[in-house]
DNA sequence: TGCATATATTTCGATTTCGTAGTAACTTCG
DNA sequence: CGAAGTTACTACGAAATCGAAATATATGCA
């Protein structure tokens, strides 16, 4: 029904050589019984428990799961949009300049907050970007300190052409999963953040343009 | 038991002032019934789909959950390191360090590798990873185009510090969950990594080194 | 109004990272 | 053995990012 999980951690750029990790030698050690298949997290765990022996394989377990589950989904996407052209910051702000809705538009900083990024950075790529013609600046008639970053038509093109077929990593990632799984990970997950949300701000900017189909084609920030 | 989810989403150092997402309106679009309570990704995803209809609320809550997740969970461990005067990446050199095992030594490439970033880069921070005392750089005898990165006792001593209180951001995270929801969740995820594994090598190096209580402390790359 | 303070964006210099190439050492194979 | 090819690390210049200061505008308050 979807494409296959695509060659999950792929090489770097400059991942020069075969210099990587060596295979793991055939009889490993024991794993609790009753869980399913042991993946490479497991194994790593167990390795690791021997440095350090106060530590929850669980807990250690469902975050490093879930780390790498996200790193392969960016690194993803990342190949997906080099091979249109396009890098992911650049995506990005063509992608939260949609998300906010008509007219399209947003203040330089806005975006430098939703992309994790320093506003003088910002101002740097927004420069690039202007030149490739995705966006333009235009004067803020309320507030003569601001600009509006404007998504051109080229940019909008180019982003729909981007986001077309973008959901496909994510679809073979959860394959394995079916109709209810899936529930009952998203409903776990929410729990997760309703729980963190409640100490603080939400985990989501909680406005028009927060925006996140993002996710269909890249993370916000996760890394910065 | 543990301490409360840390101020989430905390304030990067450049944001400048109250420039961020305004409260939302009161009254907003009903969510699916029978749902737990929503969170801020359920109102991203409601808002966004008025802009992208073909998407599937679901797969999308999965996967921006899990970045907002970890995304806090780093920032998190950013913070608490550089308290103690460390940075990310000099946690994470002694991190893996540690994780090899005795005799605590590794190559430079190879940390370039774990730590997902350029073999040029990884000499920079070395050189002064090495000034600041934490590791060593001693030729590899049996292959003299080599360095071993030996960490010192000052280093291991460092590490030691951080690591002893740092697992208290996942607890507070996952309080929410009973065991039974842990194991669950634990358990979803597996198959899901299993699956990206299928097609591709292990998304985690499967060696003595590749570590990873890292995730404790930190998580490796995740964002580069 | 007038002045102090706050905000939005950009400029500039310093730092960090990256890509490429250089040097040395190892390996393969004739 | 010796030449060609590969691997490991580093040096160097280019590019990206950051922190702090500069500029212009807006806001608050006496």
């Amino acid at each position: 029904m979807v494409s296959r999980v695509s060659a999950a951690m792929t090489r770097r750029p400059w991942r020069t050589g075969p210099s990587g990790p060596r295979p793991v030698a055939a009889a490993g050690p024991r794993y609790p019984v009753g869980m399913s298949e042991p993946d490479s997290v497991d194994r790593h765990i167990a390795h690791w428990s021997r440095e350090l022996s106060d530590l929850d394989p669980q807990i250690e377990g469902i975050f490093t799961r879930m780390q790498m589950l996200v790193k392969v989904l960016r690194r993803t996407k990342d190949r997906w949009l080099a091979a249109g052209g396009l890098k992911h910051w650049e995506f990005q702000v063509l992608h939260h300049l949609v998300a906010a809705g008509p007219p399209y538009r947003a203040t330089p900083s806005l975006l430098a907050e939703w992309l994790d990024t320093h506003p003088a950075t910002m101002t740097n790529r927004l420069d690039r970007l202007e030149q490739s013609g995705y966006v333009d600046r235009v004067p803020d008639p309320g507030d003569r300190r601001r600009l509006l970053v404007a998504l051109t038509p080229a940019g909008r093109a180019i982003w729909q052409e981007r986001m077309d077929d973008g959901g496909l990593e994510e679809q073979a990632l959860l394959a394995p999963l079916d109709p209810g799984d899936r529930e009952l990970l998203d409903d776990l997950l929410r729990r997760m953040v309703r729980a963190a949300e409640a100490d603080g701000p939400p985990l989501m900017p909680d406005w028009p343009s927060g925006s996140d189909t993002e996710n269909r084609m890249s993370n916000r920030g996760t890394d910065g």
